[in-house]
RNA sequence: CGGGGCGUAGCGUAGUCCGGUUAGCGCGCCUGCUUUGGGAGCAGGAGGUCGCAGGUUCGAAUCCUGCCGCCCCGACCA
């Protein structure tokens, strides 16, 4: 591809828009454009790479036996009605206004509505199927570029199974091709077990690429591979000590001391000496979560003790419920259920309020003085503390989601009643698993782990051009006619090649152009060194250049493209 | 949906507090000449409903009201 002749918009200035590099850089490099906030246009260079990624994609999925579809992006909304997920997506799925139809944010039902009435022998599974096709979700703030739009690109796949262990094989065939891609695309990423949601079902894995702009944060060893989403992960509880001599409860005027900090200095102890009460309301009645010193409490984690939502009270609730204000309530004759973090359990001389404004107590003894209390892991794990698999040091961080796989079960094969007679002429709803992976997102998280100060670092695999060929002054014959000729050659020999043919750039324009784009090798073709038939060949990854002779570049580049 | 910021030429911005020439600058763009190993030089040129709609005023990019859009934080997030 000639640059004179090609739609390549490179930008110099950074877009006031644009945050995290990878965006900065899609849009610097002239890959994409914005339309609407969360929409965005891909343009011929951006658009060659998603394609290389959607082609390493298939080629991993057909290697496990997967079947590509074409699916329809506008849906009858009574398909997705029949398993009541225009309720579960409200607001998040795009309606049409002038009939019946939503636009597709997923498309488990379009596929089971598929498999409906065809799969109807056990000998008609195990089935792969998937689509690489656009989404429509209505997020409330699109973000990161293309990271979070309101319409993107997924490649999704449904299993179809008649047994549980046919679903563990079609689960283990997508995480090993999952692994396949994104080493294949060279992006680093761990494996995180998360709770599956909305989707419904049971075991469900994430793939993670570790980055500032991500919106999950997890937990990670890197010493024995533990990773887990904050909501759920563990670290080795440091509980709070008991002292040989347990005191009594005695009461303590605390005027105005209302946090936690404030009670330490007050009374000149230590947070790990206090417990900390946070009202919640589960199911319409309050509970108390008491949480040791400054420690939050990990709402996820509750609703998974308490099980359904729980919000936390009103302030003006509080006074109802404990007979104090916030900052001055405690466990201490509380009429209602009590639930602590696992970190108090086993301490005395502890302090805490009265449930009587401007008083805590001091001298409480859990086991003695609340022994009703419950005690669960409630406390959102924190950078440093051990592992609970090999006591190493956990590492807390943000992190993007860039695919996702789950067990789904039966939910969309019930629902739509996708069943199938087995073996003994009885009928059973088909099980499936869902696998996703954001293309984009592959694309972005690429650019996130690869970049300097001057633009891309593509690898072979990913890069939308093998090789970027620059004729330093076009308007020498000499080096015009020689550069032609090695874009002619590179061609025949099956390369890609970006060739900067303009002639009304200066050499300095070229070489920064060329480093933004970052196609993995340079061929630099000048005057000065072509009168000695030598040229320039610059390796992006590592900035190094070589003069080299004319005859050897073809040799030099299959070593360097291999 | 809550908090904060922003909206002026294709891009980046000054001017807005304190209303008053023809809305300024850099990059990019067009023409010509020169230039070609790290974002060239000279000369000339084009390009603006100052987000939109009302209002105040002799006069509005600037003040007031409403709306829209975009970014960041939060809430939400298969």
């Amino acid at each position: 591809m000639k640059i004179s002749k090609s739609f390549i918009p490179t930008l110099k200035e950074v877009p006031a828009d644009a945050v995290i590099p990878s965006h900065v850089l899609m849009i610097r490099s002239g890959m994409v454009r914005m339309v609407s906030a969360g929409i965005y246009s891909f343009l011929p260079l951006g658009y060659k790479v998603i394609r290389k990624i959607s082609e390493i994609i298939r080629e991993e999925m057909n290697a496990i036996g997967g079947q590509e579809f074409h699916l329809p992006a506008l849906n009858p909304k009574e398909i997705w009605e029949a398993t009541n997920r225009v309720e579960a997506f409200g607001d998040t799925m795009f309606h049409i206004k002038n009939r019946d139809y939503v636009l597709a944010p997923t498309h488990e039902e379009i596929m089971t509505f598929h498999a409906k009435g065809v799969l109807k022998s056990y000998k008609d599974m195990p089935q792969i199927w998937y689509q690489i096709q656009t989404k429509f979700r209505n997020e409330p703030r699109p973000r990161s570029g293309v990271i979070r739009g309101r319409q993107f690109l997924m490649k999704d796949a449904y299993s179809f199974d008649t047994s549980l262990e046919g679903l563990d094989k079609s689960y283990e065939l997508h995480d090993k091709a999952y692994r396949n891609i994104f080493d294949r695309c060279g992006i680093k990423y761990f494996i995180v077990g998360a709770s599956s949601g909305a989707m419904g079902g049971s075991k469900s894995e994430e793939f993670m690429v570790q980055s500032d702009a991500g919106e999950d944060t997890v937990a990670y060893c890197e010493n024995c591979g533990y990773a887990a989403n904050i909501e759920v992960a563990k670290s080795v509880i440091d509980p709070v000590k008991r002292d040989d001599v347990g005191k009594e409860v005695y009461e303590i005027s605390t005027p105005d001391v209302k946090s936690i900090d404030e009670l330490c200095e007050f009374l000149k102890i230590d947070e790990r000496e206090t417990a900390k009460s946070r009202i919640y309301i589960h199911d319409g009645k309050p509970v108390l979560i008491l949480m040791s010193g400054n420690d939050d409490v990990n709402e996820s984690k509750l609703e998974l003790v308490l099980g359904g939502n729980v919000r936390s009270a009103h302030p003006e609730e509080l006074s109802d419920i404990t007979g104090a204000d916030a900052g001055s309530i405690g466990p201490i004759d509380f009429k209602h259920r009590i639930i602590a973090d696992l970190r108090l359990k086993g301490g005395n001389n502890l302090y805490s309020g009265a449930n009587k404004n401007d008083y805590h107590v001091g001298g409480i003894d859990l086991e003695r003085d609340a022994p009703k209390t419950e005690y669960f892991d409630l406390r959102s794990i924190e950078s440093g503390e051990k592992c609970t698999r090999c006591d190493s040091e956990l590492a807390v961080f943000k992190a993007i989601e860039l695919g996702h796989i789950f067990k789904l079960g039966t939910k969309y094969s019930e629902g739509l009643g996708a069943n199938f007679v087995d073996e003994n002429g009885e009928e059973h709803p088909i099980i499936m698993g869902s696998y996703g992976i954001g293309v984009e997102r592959v694309l972005a998280c690429y650019l996130e782990q690869n970049h300097d100060d001057n633009g891309i670092i593509w690898d072979n695999t990913l890069a939308p051009f093998h090789c970027h060929l620059i004729g330093l002054n076009m308007k020498s014959e000499l080096i015009s006619g020689t550069c032609e000729d090695i874009y002619t050659t590179l061609q025949k020999k099956g390369y890609e090649v970006l060739f900067d043919d303009r002639n009304d750039v200066s050499a300095g324009f070229k070489f920064n152009d060329a480093d933004l784009l970052g196609l993995p090798v340079q061929i630099v073709v000048g005057e000065r060194n072509l009168k000695e038939n030598m040229i320039e060949i610059k390796e992006r990854r590592n900035n190094e250049k070589q003069k080299i002779s004319l005859d050897d570049l073809y040799q030099k580049l299959e070593e360097l493209l291999k």
